[in-house]
DNA sequence: CAAAAACCAGACCACTTGGTCAAGAGTGGG
DNA sequence: CCCACTCTTGACCAAGTGGTCTGGTTTTTG
Protein backbone atom coordinates (compact mmCIF):
# COMPACT_ATOMS: atom_id res chain seq x y z
CA UNK A 1 0.00 0.00 0.00
CA UNK A 2 2.50 2.43 1.21
CA UNK A 3 3.97 2.89 -2.44
CA UNK A 4 0.97 3.88 -3.38
CA UNK A 5 0.03 5.86 -0.92
CA UNK A 6 1.30 8.98 -2.11
CA UNK A 7 -0.45 9.10 -4.90
CA UNK A 8 -3.90 10.14 -2.73
CA UNK A 9 -4.17 14.29 -2.88
CA UNK A 10 -5.18 14.20 0.55
CA UNK A 11 -2.43 12.91 2.67
CA UNK A 12 -0.14 14.78 4.46
CA UNK A 13 3.07 13.72 2.19
CA UNK A 14 0.82 14.36 -0.84
CA UNK A 15 0.54 17.69 0.73
CA UNK A 16 4.12 18.52 1.39
CA UNK A 17 5.33 17.33 -1.92
CA UNK A 18 2.74 19.84 -3.55
CA UNK A 19 4.01 22.78 -1.00
CA UNK A 20 8.02 21.70 -2.14
CA UNK A 21 7.15 21.71 -5.77
CA UNK A 22 5.59 25.56 -5.19
CA UNK A 23 8.00 26.68 -3.44
CA UNK A 24 11.00 25.00 -5.98
CA UNK A 25 9.04 26.79 -9.04
CA UNK A 26 9.25 29.81 -7.54
CA UNK A 27 12.84 29.82 -6.77
CA UNK A 28 13.96 27.53 -9.78
CA UNK A 29 12.70 30.60 -12.08
CA UNK A 30 14.19 33.11 -10.04
CA UNK A 31 17.51 32.37 -9.23
CA UNK A 32 18.18 29.16 -12.15
CA UNK A 33 18.96 25.41 -10.95
CA UNK A 34 22.63 26.12 -10.00
CA UNK A 35 21.55 29.55 -8.14
CA UNK A 36 18.93 27.83 -5.76
CA UNK A 37 19.89 26.90 -2.46
CA UNK A 38 17.59 24.09 -1.00
CA UNK A 39 17.47 26.04 1.97
CA UNK A 40 15.99 28.65 0.04
CA UNK A 41 12.93 26.17 -1.35
CA UNK A 42 12.99 24.68 2.21
CA UNK A 43 12.19 28.28 3.58
CA UNK A 44 9.47 28.74 0.97
CA UNK A 45 7.50 25.89 1.74
CA UNK A 46 8.22 26.52 5.78
CA UNK A 47 9.59 23.13 5.85
CA UNK A 48 13.31 22.21 7.56
CA UNK A 49 15.86 21.47 4.75
CA UNK A 50 15.60 17.68 5.78
CA UNK A 51 11.80 17.51 4.77
CA UNK A 52 12.82 18.69 1.37
CA UNK A 53 15.43 16.01 0.91
CA UNK A 54 12.70 13.51 2.79
CA UNK A 55 10.68 13.70 0.41
CA UNK A 56 12.28 14.31 -2.91
CA UNK A 57 15.88 11.98 -2.86
CA UNK A 58 18.05 15.10 -4.04
CA UNK A 59 18.05 18.99 -5.46
CA UNK A 60 18.35 17.23 -9.24
CA UNK A 61 15.23 14.28 -8.05
CA UNK A 62 13.42 17.92 -7.02
CA UNK A 63 14.23 19.62 -9.88
CA UNK A 64 13.08 16.87 -12.32
CA UNK A 65 10.32 16.12 -11.05
CA UNK A 66 9.58 19.84 -11.34
CA UNK A 67 10.29 19.49 -14.90
CA UNK A 68 8.00 16.94 -15.66
CA UNK A 69 5.33 18.94 -14.46
CA UNK A 70 6.09 21.53 -16.19
CA UNK A 71 6.59 20.10 -19.56
CA UNK A 72 2.40 18.72 -19.27
CA UNK A 73 1.92 22.03 -19.81
CA UNK A 74 2.93 22.02 -23.55
CA UNK A 75 -0.02 20.36 -25.12
CA UNK A 76 -3.35 22.22 -25.78
CA UNK A 77 -6.05 22.26 -28.31
CA UNK A 78 -4.30 22.64 -31.15
CA UNK A 79 -2.75 19.10 -30.70
CA UNK A 80 -6.46 17.88 -32.31
CA UNK A 81 -6.90 20.26 -35.35
CA UNK A 82 -6.70 18.91 -38.67
CA UNK A 83 -6.31 20.56 -42.74
CA UNK A 84 -10.01 20.27 -42.28
CA UNK A 85 -10.28 22.77 -39.65
CA UNK A 86 -10.34 26.56 -40.29
CA UNK A 87 -6.94 27.96 -39.89
CA UNK A 88 -7.85 31.63 -38.33
CA UNK A 89 -10.05 29.59 -35.60
CA UNK A 90 -6.90 27.30 -34.89
CA UNK A 91 -4.32 29.48 -34.68
CA UNK A 92 -6.21 32.48 -32.67
CA UNK A 93 -7.14 29.89 -30.08
CA UNK A 94 -3.64 28.67 -29.86
CA UNK A 95 -1.97 31.93 -29.26
CA UNK A 96 -4.82 32.46 -26.76
CA UNK A 97 -3.88 29.27 -24.98
CA UNK A 98 0.18 29.91 -24.77
CA UNK A 99 -0.74 33.40 -23.97
CA UNK A 100 -3.06 31.98 -21.22
CA UNK A 101 -0.02 30.03 -20.04
CA UNK A 102 2.48 32.95 -19.73
CA UNK A 103 0.03 34.71 -17.75
CA UNK A 104 -1.17 31.84 -15.50
CA UNK A 105 2.39 30.15 -15.01
CA UNK A 106 5.37 32.35 -15.71
CA UNK A 107 7.17 30.45 -13.66
CA UNK A 108 6.90 27.55 -15.68
CA UNK A 109 7.51 29.64 -18.49
CA UNK A 110 10.91 30.52 -17.08
CA UNK A 111 12.31 27.26 -16.22
CA UNK A 112 11.45 26.03 -19.84
CA UNK A 113 13.05 28.99 -20.73
CA UNK A 114 16.44 28.47 -18.92
CA UNK A 115 16.35 24.80 -19.47
CA UNK A 116 16.60 25.08 -23.38
CA UNK A 117 18.93 28.28 -23.18
CA UNK A 118 21.48 26.15 -21.31
CA UNK A 119 21.31 23.43 -24.30
CA UNK A 120 18.23 21.55 -22.46
CA UNK A 121 20.33 18.82 -20.54
CA UNK A 122 17.93 17.61 -18.06
CA UNK A 123 15.21 17.25 -21.12
CA UNK A 124 14.64 13.26 -21.40
CA UNK A 125 15.18 11.82 -24.93
CA UNK A 126 11.65 10.94 -24.02
CA UNK A 127 10.43 14.39 -24.05
CA UNK A 128 12.04 15.29 -27.38
CA UNK A 129 10.97 12.54 -29.15
CA UNK A 130 7.56 13.26 -28.39
CA UNK A 131 7.96 17.15 -28.57
CA UNK A 132 9.21 16.45 -31.81
CA UNK A 133 6.77 14.06 -33.13
CA UNK A 134 3.90 16.25 -32.32
CA UNK A 135 5.96 19.26 -34.46
CA UNK A 136 5.72 16.81 -37.60
CA UNK A 137 2.02 16.01 -36.95
CA UNK A 138 1.13 20.04 -37.03
CA UNK A 139 3.82 21.02 -39.47
CA UNK A 140 2.18 18.76 -41.38
CA UNK A 141 -1.60 20.26 -40.91
CA UNK A 142 -0.14 23.76 -41.43
CA UNK A 143 1.35 22.57 -45.01
CA UNK A 144 -1.55 21.27 -45.79
CA UNK A 145 -3.38 24.71 -45.44
CA UNK A 146 -0.85 25.89 -47.30
CA UNK A 147 -1.16 24.22 -49.90
CA UNK A 148 -4.70 24.70 -49.95
CA UNK A 149 -4.01 28.37 -50.32
CA UNK A 150 -5.67 29.20 -47.08
CA UNK A 151 -2.10 30.04 -45.30
CA UNK A 152 0.01 33.00 -46.68
CA UNK A 153 3.14 31.86 -45.31
CA UNK A 154 6.26 29.88 -46.48
CA UNK A 155 7.57 27.65 -43.61
CA UNK A 156 5.16 26.02 -41.16
CA UNK A 157 8.41 26.20 -38.66
CA UNK A 158 8.88 29.89 -38.70
CA UNK A 159 5.32 30.20 -37.89
CA UNK A 160 5.80 27.93 -34.88
CA UNK A 161 8.73 29.22 -33.52
CA UNK A 162 7.37 32.80 -34.09
CA UNK A 163 3.65 32.32 -31.98
CA UNK A 164 6.05 30.35 -29.30
CA UNK A 165 8.52 33.32 -29.38
CA UNK A 166 5.74 35.91 -28.54
CA UNK A 167 3.82 34.60 -26.45
CA UNK A 168 6.87 33.15 -23.83
CA UNK A 169 8.04 36.73 -24.68
CA UNK A 170 5.33 38.15 -22.21
CA UNK A 171 6.49 35.45 -19.23
CA UNK A 172 10.02 35.01 -19.89
CA UNK A 173 10.83 38.83 -20.04
CA UNK A 174 8.39 39.82 -17.67
CA UNK A 175 10.94 42.21 -15.96
CA UNK A 176 12.16 44.04 -18.92
CA UNK A 177 8.31 44.60 -19.72
CA UNK A 178 7.60 45.34 -16.43
CA UNK A 179 10.82 48.29 -16.45
CA UNK A 180 9.90 49.57 -19.71
CA UNK A 181 6.17 49.69 -19.63
CA UNK A 182 6.63 51.17 -15.99
CA UNK A 183 3.45 48.92 -14.22
CA UNK A 184 3.83 45.08 -14.67
CA UNK A 185 1.41 43.57 -17.10
CA UNK A 186 -2.37 43.07 -15.63
CA UNK A 187 -4.78 40.97 -16.98
CA UNK A 188 -6.70 43.52 -19.22
CA UNK A 189 -3.09 44.41 -20.41
CA UNK A 190 -2.91 40.46 -21.13
CA UNK A 191 -6.29 40.46 -22.78
CA UNK A 192 -5.10 43.48 -25.20
CA UNK A 193 -1.71 42.27 -26.14
CA UNK A 194 -3.10 38.74 -26.67
CA UNK A 195 -5.98 40.69 -29.25
CA UNK A 196 -2.91 42.22 -30.52
CA UNK A 197 -0.78 39.13 -31.04
CA UNK A 198 -3.80 37.23 -32.59
CA UNK A 199 -4.19 40.23 -34.92
CA UNK A 200 -0.56 40.37 -36.16
CA UNK A 201 -0.29 36.39 -36.78
CA UNK A 202 -2.88 36.00 -38.70
CA UNK A 203 -3.08 39.42 -40.71
CA UNK A 204 0.41 38.66 -41.24
CA UNK A 205 -0.43 34.89 -42.55
CA UNK A 206 -3.11 36.73 -44.98
CA UNK A 207 -5.71 35.39 -42.70
CA UNK A 208 -9.13 37.53 -41.35
CA UNK A 209 -9.41 37.90 -37.83
CA UNK A 210 -12.43 35.66 -36.33
CA UNK A 211 -14.75 37.03 -33.75
CA UNK A 212 -13.24 36.75 -30.00
CA UNK A 213 -15.70 35.02 -28.11
CA UNK A 214 -14.82 31.13 -29.47
CA UNK A 215 -12.84 29.26 -26.86
CA UNK B 1 50.62 55.71 -17.31
CA UNK B 2 49.94 52.01 -15.74
CA UNK B 3 46.04 53.08 -15.64
CA UNK B 4 45.67 53.78 -19.15
CA UNK B 5 47.67 50.47 -20.33
CA UNK B 6 44.87 48.06 -20.74
CA UNK B 7 43.40 50.13 -22.77
CA UNK B 8 45.46 49.71 -25.67
CA UNK B 9 44.50 46.30 -27.50
CA UNK B 10 47.80 44.85 -28.25
CA UNK B 11 49.95 44.03 -24.39
CA UNK B 12 49.61 40.88 -23.25
CA UNK B 13 46.89 42.55 -21.01
CA UNK B 14 44.63 43.25 -23.23
CA UNK B 15 44.88 39.99 -24.93
CA UNK B 16 44.29 37.86 -21.88
CA UNK B 17 41.45 40.06 -20.79
CA UNK B 18 40.07 39.24 -23.91
CA UNK B 19 40.30 35.74 -24.10
CA UNK B 20 38.96 35.61 -20.54
CA UNK B 21 36.03 37.55 -21.56
CA UNK B 22 35.41 35.10 -24.89
CA UNK B 23 35.56 32.58 -22.58
CA UNK B 24 33.33 33.71 -20.20
CA UNK B 25 30.85 34.58 -22.39
CA UNK B 26 30.34 31.07 -23.62
CA UNK B 27 30.57 29.41 -20.08
CA UNK B 28 27.87 32.46 -18.57
CA UNK B 29 25.52 31.74 -21.49
CA UNK B 30 25.85 27.89 -21.29
CA UNK B 31 25.89 27.25 -17.39
CA UNK B 32 24.57 30.97 -16.21
CA UNK B 33 26.46 33.18 -13.64
CA UNK B 34 25.70 30.46 -10.93
CA UNK B 35 26.43 27.63 -12.55
CA UNK B 36 29.71 28.68 -14.29
CA UNK B 37 33.02 27.94 -12.14
CA UNK B 38 35.79 30.07 -12.59
CA UNK B 39 37.74 26.98 -13.12
CA UNK B 40 35.67 26.56 -16.42
CA UNK B 41 36.18 29.70 -17.36
CA UNK B 42 39.89 29.12 -17.08
CA UNK B 43 39.96 26.40 -18.92
CA UNK B 44 38.80 27.63 -21.64
CA UNK B 45 40.59 31.06 -22.04
CA UNK B 46 43.78 28.27 -21.32
CA UNK B 47 45.14 30.37 -17.96
CA UNK B 48 45.55 29.35 -14.72
CA UNK B 49 42.14 30.40 -12.75
CA UNK B 50 44.54 32.51 -10.68
CA UNK B 51 45.15 34.98 -13.81
CA UNK B 52 41.36 34.87 -14.78
CA UNK B 53 41.42 36.43 -11.08
CA UNK B 54 43.87 38.76 -11.56
CA UNK B 55 42.64 40.55 -14.56
CA UNK B 56 39.26 40.61 -13.02
CA UNK B 57 38.96 41.20 -9.23
CA UNK B 58 35.99 38.25 -8.61
CA UNK B 59 33.70 36.18 -10.92
CA UNK B 60 30.97 38.98 -10.00
CA UNK B 61 33.76 41.42 -11.86
CA UNK B 62 33.61 39.81 -14.58
CA UNK B 63 30.48 38.91 -15.03
CA UNK B 64 29.82 42.80 -14.71
CA UNK B 65 32.54 43.44 -17.25
CA UNK B 66 30.90 41.17 -19.79
CA UNK B 67 27.32 42.01 -19.28
CA UNK B 68 28.49 46.05 -19.88
CA UNK B 69 30.31 44.72 -23.54
CA UNK B 70 26.83 43.21 -24.38
CA UNK B 71 24.71 45.81 -23.86
CA UNK B 72 26.17 47.87 -26.31
CA UNK B 73 24.94 45.97 -28.65
CA UNK B 74 21.40 47.14 -27.98
CA UNK B 75 21.95 49.98 -30.02
CA UNK B 76 21.14 49.81 -33.93
CA UNK B 77 19.87 51.64 -37.14
CA UNK B 78 16.24 52.47 -35.24
CA UNK B 79 17.58 54.43 -33.29
CA UNK B 80 18.01 57.82 -35.31
CA UNK B 81 14.62 57.19 -37.42
CA UNK B 82 12.09 59.58 -37.45
CA UNK B 83 8.76 60.04 -37.78
CA UNK B 84 9.35 61.08 -41.92
CA UNK B 85 11.28 57.96 -42.68
CA UNK B 86 9.77 54.95 -44.16
CA UNK B 87 8.22 52.74 -41.72
CA UNK B 88 8.08 49.50 -43.79
CA UNK B 89 12.54 49.96 -44.70
CA UNK B 90 12.98 50.95 -40.67
CA UNK B 91 11.29 48.28 -39.35
CA UNK B 92 12.49 45.57 -42.21
CA UNK B 93 16.30 47.27 -41.29
CA UNK B 94 15.67 46.92 -37.46
CA UNK B 95 14.50 43.38 -37.30
CA UNK B 96 17.73 42.14 -40.24
CA UNK B 97 19.76 43.79 -37.45
CA UNK B 98 18.03 41.96 -34.32
CA UNK B 99 18.15 39.11 -36.88
CA UNK B 100 22.35 39.11 -37.37
CA UNK B 101 22.89 39.56 -33.67
CA UNK B 102 20.76 36.78 -32.72
CA UNK B 103 22.87 34.80 -35.53
CA UNK B 104 26.60 36.37 -34.79
CA UNK B 105 26.34 36.65 -31.22
CA UNK B 106 24.02 34.31 -29.62
CA UNK B 107 25.68 33.44 -26.29
CA UNK B 108 25.40 37.64 -25.34
CA UNK B 109 21.90 37.11 -26.49
CA UNK B 110 21.53 34.20 -23.63
CA UNK B 111 23.65 36.06 -21.37
CA UNK B 112 21.03 38.60 -22.04
CA UNK B 113 18.59 36.60 -21.67
CA UNK B 114 19.17 34.98 -18.18
CA UNK B 115 19.52 38.45 -16.70
CA UNK B 116 16.15 39.25 -17.62
CA UNK B 117 14.46 36.11 -16.50
CA UNK B 118 16.06 36.07 -13.11
CA UNK B 119 14.71 39.88 -12.65
CA UNK B 120 17.34 41.42 -14.18
CA UNK B 121 19.37 41.76 -10.39
CA UNK B 122 22.34 43.12 -12.16
CA UNK B 123 21.42 45.69 -14.91
CA UNK B 124 22.23 48.92 -13.59
CA UNK B 125 19.97 50.94 -12.71
CA UNK B 126 21.89 53.13 -15.84
CA UNK B 127 21.36 50.64 -18.64
CA UNK B 128 17.57 50.60 -17.52
CA UNK B 129 16.92 54.35 -17.42
CA UNK B 130 19.13 54.85 -20.90
CA UNK B 131 16.97 51.88 -22.36
CA UNK B 132 13.39 53.48 -21.08
CA UNK B 133 14.11 56.59 -22.66
CA UNK B 134 15.61 55.34 -26.13
CA UNK B 135 11.68 52.91 -25.43
CA UNK B 136 9.87 56.45 -24.84
CA UNK B 137 11.92 57.62 -28.52
CA UNK B 138 11.12 54.80 -30.32
CA UNK B 139 7.40 54.66 -29.10
CA UNK B 140 6.60 58.04 -30.00
CA UNK B 141 7.75 57.88 -33.51
CA UNK B 142 5.91 54.64 -34.00
CA UNK B 143 3.17 55.98 -32.31
CA UNK B 144 3.48 59.29 -35.27
CA UNK B 145 3.58 56.44 -38.25
CA UNK B 146 0.15 54.74 -36.87
CA UNK B 147 -1.12 58.80 -36.11
CA UNK B 148 -0.38 59.36 -39.48
CA UNK B 149 -2.05 56.04 -41.10
CA UNK B 150 1.20 54.71 -42.28
CA UNK B 151 0.86 51.75 -39.70
CA UNK B 152 -1.91 49.47 -38.78
CA UNK B 153 -1.09 48.52 -35.28
CA UNK B 154 -2.40 49.50 -31.70
CA UNK B 155 0.01 50.06 -29.96
CA UNK B 156 3.90 50.24 -30.63
CA UNK B 157 4.99 48.67 -27.33
CA UNK B 158 3.63 45.25 -28.21
CA UNK B 159 5.26 45.80 -32.02
CA UNK B 160 8.69 46.67 -30.33
CA UNK B 161 8.02 43.33 -27.89
CA UNK B 162 7.12 41.15 -30.40
CA UNK B 163 9.61 42.21 -32.36
CA UNK B 164 12.43 41.55 -29.60
CA UNK B 165 10.78 38.24 -29.04
CA UNK B 166 10.58 37.08 -32.41
CA UNK B 167 14.27 37.90 -33.03
CA UNK B 168 15.97 36.80 -29.64
CA UNK B 169 14.11 33.34 -30.20
CA UNK B 170 16.47 32.10 -32.60
CA UNK B 171 19.86 32.74 -30.09
CA UNK B 172 18.24 31.77 -27.12
CA UNK B 173 16.14 28.74 -28.34
CA UNK B 174 18.35 27.62 -30.72
CA UNK B 175 18.82 24.26 -28.80
CA UNK B 176 14.59 23.71 -29.09
CA UNK B 177 15.11 24.72 -33.03
CA UNK B 178 17.96 22.19 -33.86
CA UNK B 179 16.21 19.55 -32.05
CA UNK B 180 12.89 20.16 -33.84
CA UNK B 181 14.21 20.83 -37.57
CA UNK B 182 16.27 17.96 -37.35
CA UNK B 183 19.77 20.25 -38.00
CA UNK B 184 21.05 23.95 -37.18
CA UNK B 185 20.18 26.47 -38.45
CA UNK B 186 22.49 27.60 -41.28
CA UNK B 187 23.37 31.07 -42.11
CA UNK B 188 20.79 30.33 -45.58
CA UNK B 189 18.26 28.97 -42.91
CA UNK B 190 18.69 32.27 -41.16
CA UNK B 191 18.34 34.39 -44.48
CA UNK B 192 14.77 32.43 -44.86
CA UNK B 193 13.92 32.85 -41.00
CA UNK B 194 14.84 36.48 -41.50
CA UNK B 195 12.96 37.18 -44.51
CA UNK B 196 10.01 35.06 -43.31
CA UNK B 197 10.03 37.30 -40.13
CA UNK B 198 10.31 40.87 -41.96
CA UNK B 199 7.29 39.45 -43.78
CA UNK B 200 5.11 38.28 -40.76
CA UNK B 201 5.37 41.16 -39.21
CA UNK B 202 4.87 44.31 -42.05
CA UNK B 203 2.43 41.97 -43.58
CA UNK B 204 0.80 42.13 -39.89
CA UNK B 205 1.23 45.83 -39.90
CA UNK B 206 -0.46 46.41 -42.62
CA UNK B 207 2.69 47.45 -44.74
CA UNK B 208 4.38 45.98 -48.44
CA UNK B 209 7.31 44.81 -47.62
CA UNK B 210 10.73 46.45 -49.44
CA UNK B 211 13.00 45.02 -51.87
CA UNK B 212 15.64 43.17 -49.76
CA UNK B 213 19.08 44.92 -51.08
CA UNK B 214 18.93 47.79 -48.52
CA UNK B 215 20.35 47.91 -45.58
C1' DC C 1 -3.78 -1.83 20.49
C1' DA C 2 0.61 -2.94 18.68
C1' DA C 3 3.60 -2.83 15.09
C1' DA C 4 4.94 -0.96 10.98
C1' DA C 5 5.26 2.54 8.13
C1' DA C 6 5.45 7.49 7.25
C1' DC C 7 7.09 11.72 8.79
C1' DC C 8 10.06 15.20 11.33
C1' DA C 9 14.31 17.57 12.45
C1' DG C 10 18.84 18.69 14.81
C1' DA C 11 23.68 17.51 14.38
C1' DC C 12 27.04 16.64 11.38
C1' DC C 13 30.23 15.92 7.34
C1' DA C 14 32.68 15.63 2.85
C1' DC C 15 33.54 18.34 -0.66
C1' DT C 16 33.40 22.21 -3.72
C1' DT C 17 34.62 26.82 -4.76
C1' DG C 18 35.67 31.75 -4.84
C1' DG C 19 39.24 34.12 -3.45
C1' DT C 20 44.03 35.24 -1.09
C1' DC C 21 49.06 35.14 -0.55
C1' DA C 22 53.60 35.17 -1.42
C1' DA C 23 57.25 34.39 -4.25
C1' DG C 24 59.01 34.60 -8.48
C1' DA C 25 59.47 35.65 -13.86
C1' DG C 26 59.14 38.89 -17.69
C1' DT C 27 59.63 43.45 -19.47
C1' DG C 28 60.38 48.17 -20.60
C1' DG C 29 62.12 52.82 -19.90
C1' DG C 30 65.76 55.79 -18.24
C1' DC D 1 71.77 47.36 -16.12
C1' DC D 2 68.45 48.34 -12.74
C1' DC D 3 64.23 49.40 -10.90
C1' DA D 4 59.40 49.60 -11.06
C1' DC D 5 55.71 47.51 -12.83
C1' DT D 6 53.09 43.87 -15.01
C1' DC D 7 52.25 39.26 -15.18
C1' DT D 8 52.33 34.14 -13.63
C1' DT D 9 51.38 30.39 -10.62
C1' DG D 10 51.17 26.84 -6.97
C1' DA D 11 49.70 26.42 -2.22
C1' DC D 12 46.29 27.35 0.72
C1' DC D 13 41.88 28.58 3.19
C1' DA D 14 37.26 29.94 5.00
C1' DA D 15 32.61 29.69 3.85
C1' DG D 16 28.86 27.52 1.97
C1' DT D 17 26.27 23.50 0.39
C1' DG D 18 24.12 19.08 -0.77
C1' DG D 19 23.28 15.31 1.52
C1' DT D 20 23.45 11.62 5.50
C1' DC D 21 22.54 9.76 10.07
C1' DT D 22 20.20 8.95 13.94
C1' DG D 23 16.69 9.16 17.07
C1' DG D 24 12.43 10.46 17.69
C1' DT D 25 7.03 11.43 16.87
C1' DT D 26 2.88 10.76 14.47
C1' DT D 27 -0.19 8.18 11.55
C1' DT D 28 -1.95 4.11 9.45
C1' DT D 29 -3.20 -0.55 9.35
C1' DG D 30 -4.03 -5.36 10.47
Amino acid sequence: MKQKEYLKDDTIGALNRHKILAAAEQEFALNGFAGTRVQQIADRAQLPKTNVLYYFKSKEGLYLALLEDILSLWNGQFDEATAEDDPATVLANYIRDKMEISRTRPDASKIFALEIINGAPNLSSFFKDQHASWMKDRVNVIQQWIDAGKLAVKDPYYLLFNIWATSQHYADFSAQITGLRGKPMGSEDYADATQNLVELILVGCGLKVPDVNNS
